[in-house]
DNA sequence: GCGGCGGTGATACACTGTAACAAAGCCGTG
DNA sequence: CACGGCTTTGTTACAGTGTATCACCGCCGC
């Protein structure tokens, strides 16, 4: 099993991401373009997780303005290549913490007070999902397992302020 | 543990998710009103998961039309009831097939071909969900869980057209 | 009657996402 | 090098999702 202990205990840097982004592109032969490496950056510097707006608006400058639709298309392709997420009930976007296969299950932990999103993942929960999944004769592709709380950090500061 | 078996095999018709709505209202103190079971009426009948602006223009007719805006409060209301349940991966919504508690960890199987949602619930899921965010020191308010993929009536239709 | 309250209507607006087409860069072949 | 095909990006327009605000109505209690 594999799994995240406490906030960002273990969330890679911006620069290792970047690095990790380029050496996955160049072994797969796809162009890690200027755009794409700015989105990516965006992504992994904000520290939660980022609308597709916010992204634009942050790489936009005077003089330089980053359409979102050109946001979105680096994101599509980023998050084909596994290196970013999509939280769906914040229709926002974090870095991926590791390399992932696509598909695999990943548990996004959501903190609700200081807005960061850790993933997790466990063998434990994948099985019983996959074994509830068989008995109610549901073939599944694609699954999505976000949950909203307090991390680990936050609940601390809460309680002896 | 609690689950369903086949494709809408327990779906409560229509007529039963109004009336069961109904009594829960009274019981609350609540208003029930016209608007309220249109909506509640329309997102029954759809038999897939429905936005907002579907039910809205479900709803409207020549010389009386409804807002969006008036569909959604008339949602937040049902939802706040467990009476209505979004998809967040779909910004839809369906209607509750049983009364869940409110924040009981309810299992969305949403189908890729027929649209179809069904609801699933495991306590085997939730426990080990459970152990998994305690482990990595997170405490959970609200969680999500939404599998897509194809119901146990679509893989057949498929495999013997 | 009168005031408060919840629900609804209506308008406006912000946010999220996609379609379609044009322009620019890359890369192979002849 | 020229050419043609491909991917990427820019630009515009638009569809879909959701919220804020204010006005109006109906009901209930005083």
């Amino acid at each position: 099993m594999h799994r995240h202990e406490g906030h960002d205990a273990c969330h890679a840097g911006t620069g290792d991401t970047l690095a990790r982004a380029e050496a996955l592109c160049r072994e797969r032969g796809l162009q890690f373009t200027p755009l794409r490496r700015e989105v990516l950056e965006a992504v992994a510097e904000a520290g939660k997780a980022q609308g597709a707006y916010d992204i634009a608006e942050r790489l936009s400058a005077p003089g330089k303005r980053v359409a979102p639709v050109s946001v979105y298309r680096a994101l599509d392709f980023l998050m084909e290549q596994g290196l970013v997420h999509r939280i769906a009930s914040r229709n926002a976007f974090i870095p991926c913490a590791h390399g992932h296969a696509p598909g695999e299950g990943v548990i996004f932990l959501i903190c609700r007070t200081c807005g960061g999103v850790d993933e997790a993942s466990s063998e434990e929960v994948e099985g019983s999902l996959g074994r509830t999944l068989e008995r109610a004769g549901f073939t599944p592709t694609h699954s999505i397992l976000e949950v909203e709380g307090d991390c680990g950090a936050c609940r601390e500061r809460k309680q002896a302020p």
